[in-house]
DNA sequence: ATACAGATTTGAATAATCTTCAAAATATAA
DNA sequence: TTATATTTTGAAGATTATTCAAATCTGTAT
């Protein structure tokens, strides 16, 4: 049993969900099929990415949430962007971007606790291309995904 | 049209969508009404917090994002809660933590440019309670909302 | 081990939502 | 203005979700 919910909660982390047509309709007060046209065109557009769930992190085995500024090495330096796919491959890794200032990339990382995610900066950030990392804890969480706590 | 086109992203920004139990019955090749159980559960529960689309943001004119890190005057210190909570409620504001280090708060800002941004910072990130605030602005979004670009 | 209570799974009927499609309205370009 | 493309809309049929009762599974106390 928690075995599929497992499975329901990693799927609809990035998918498997749909725009509700006939509650945005009501919202708008417009026509369902008006809607529809818009969302497909979105869709068809790459405006939308994916419809996905939003959970209450600290209920599923993610309840420790830490910002990691990552300082490459020189060889990895002028080509941040293999070893920013390769972090992006990881399921706690919420998200990855390369940024202007000191350090090369930002990333979020979720894990169950700390302990999770000492293995995790122990595993995957100590890799040769990486230089030294900078982890700052989220002791709130205010706003994720733009929805509200 | 535009019109409500952009209304159905501010919708969808951050609920209006909901699993599709049909996909990941399939999926897991199990029977729907047990998706839709531990769906329920998981809502009920409080496990789940949303369903909502996510974009490409450099296609709805929020294609430039920031990391900020905020520091608080001393007087705000002791209860960042107040300012966190005001900050979450700007749309532009994907996350706002609360974080260890040498800054209090560490929020994602989305905007349409850096004029835009530079307007943000002006006019939100201005406030007394505020003492001071540092900007990383992402060159590339490799992992956004655990959705790969 | 057995019996019990609560939780979970499941299928069938019903209800609701989504998709398709063609026509009408609107906007855009020549 | 006319022509062309885009967008809106309603009605039908198709798909998906919900309800609900029965069956199964789980853990626990006897």
């Amino acid at each position: 049993m928690k075995e599929s919910r497992n499975s329901i909660i990693e799927l609809l982390s990035a998918g498997y969900c749909t725009p509700r047509l006939v509650g945005l309709a009501k919202k708008l007060v417009i026509p369902m099929t008006t809607v529809q046209y818009n969302v497909k065109q979105m869709e068809k557009d790459g405006v939308i990415r994916a419809y996905k769930a939003v959970f209450d992190y600290r209920k599923i085995d993610m309840g420790i949430c830490n910002f990691v500024l990552i300082s490459l090495a020189a060889d990895e330096y002028s080509n941040p962007e293999r070893i920013a796919a390769h972090l992006a491959g990881h399921g706690n890794v919420e998200s990855v971007d390369i940024i202007t200032g000191d350090s090369s990339l930002m990333i979020k990382v979720r894990t169950k606790d700390m302990d999770e995610y000492y293995q995790f900066v122990k595993n995957v950030l100590s890799t040769k291309g990486i230089a030294n990392t900078r982890s700052m804890t989220s002791m709130k969480q205010v706003k994720t995904e733009f929805v509200k706590t």
